[in-house]
DNA sequence: TAATATTATATAGCATGCTATGCAATTCGA
DNA sequence: TCGAATTGCATAGCATGCTATATAATATTA
């Protein structure tokens, strides 16, 4: 079990349930999170323009807004020149937590890494790159 | 997007995904891995022996050893002591592929790793093991 | 030994992610 | 401009993971 798929499997998992745990009173979980990263510096985008800044399917994200709808965190308009496109909007109640968030996802992340020394860390997001560029050019190839 | 907790996830969805590609034509799937790798050294524990063997929780294991009985993967036998438990065999099937499982665990790891020289393979291992540790911690205190 | 507690496994319900497909609206080309 | 192709989004169905809870069997204890 160190192999290097299972550790990043283990780690992941890891990393999400501990920031679960800190967001979780902001009402938030964390499947929301990188839609609300891109939505806290710009808001009325369509999905397709949301999608274009992640890294998760179309259909991933469809699903991910219609919760985030139900949770009170976005509302989505008809758009007003496509009337198959919406733009999506952030409640009073997201725009609020923005900066809670932020910290919360800043201690999960320093927890993960305090072993580390900052050279360390460095060199982990570096790996960390180079390994999903590796595996992205494998599958498109 | 390039705080650890999201690099971490991504690319653990790339390993995944790349694996489950390279495995797809042995009739399995990685969420069976690791209860395959523990069945492949010792065949016949009971749920809870694999259980203590693996990062997941039971639940989790309970209903992936439903899907690979549904796949002919293993077949589960009362327990000659306790009616509760069963233990849990692997099939010829899943016999015969071991060994073209682990060859393509070792090529995704190696795609995975290819930009990465061996000290770097090294450290890299190094720091996800100690991240899951300072994470496992963090949880149990 | 009968009542209680514990244990082994299963199930319910949910989040997050995927592929494949459906559907309505828009765009393009003849 | 009309029919075909494309586009934007939603839905279906599944895998993988979680927490909480149910159930039956075993173990413990008064």
């Amino acid at each position: 079990m160190t192999s290097a798929g299972y550790l990043v499997n283990h780690m992941a998992r890891l990393f999400a349930d501990e920031l679960r745990k800190r967001i979780a009173p902001l009402g938030i979980v964390p499947g929301q999170f990188p839609a609300l990263l891109v939505l806290w510096e710009k808001d009325g985008l369509t999905q397709k323009e949301l999608l274009a800044l992640l890294d998760i399917e179309q259909a991933t994200l469809a699903n991910t807004l219609t919760r985030m709808e139900r949770d009170g965190l976005i509302v989505r308009r008809e758009h007003p020149a496509d009337a198959r496109a919406r733009t999506i909007h952030l409640s009073e109640k997201a725009r609020a937590i923005r900066d809670s968030a932020y910290e919360a996802a800043k201690e999960t992340n320093e927890e993960a890494l305090s072993g580390l020394t900052d050279g360390e860390r460095q060199s982990f997001l570096d790996c960390m790159s180079r390994t999903i560029t590796a595996l992205q050019e494998g599958g498109s190839s």
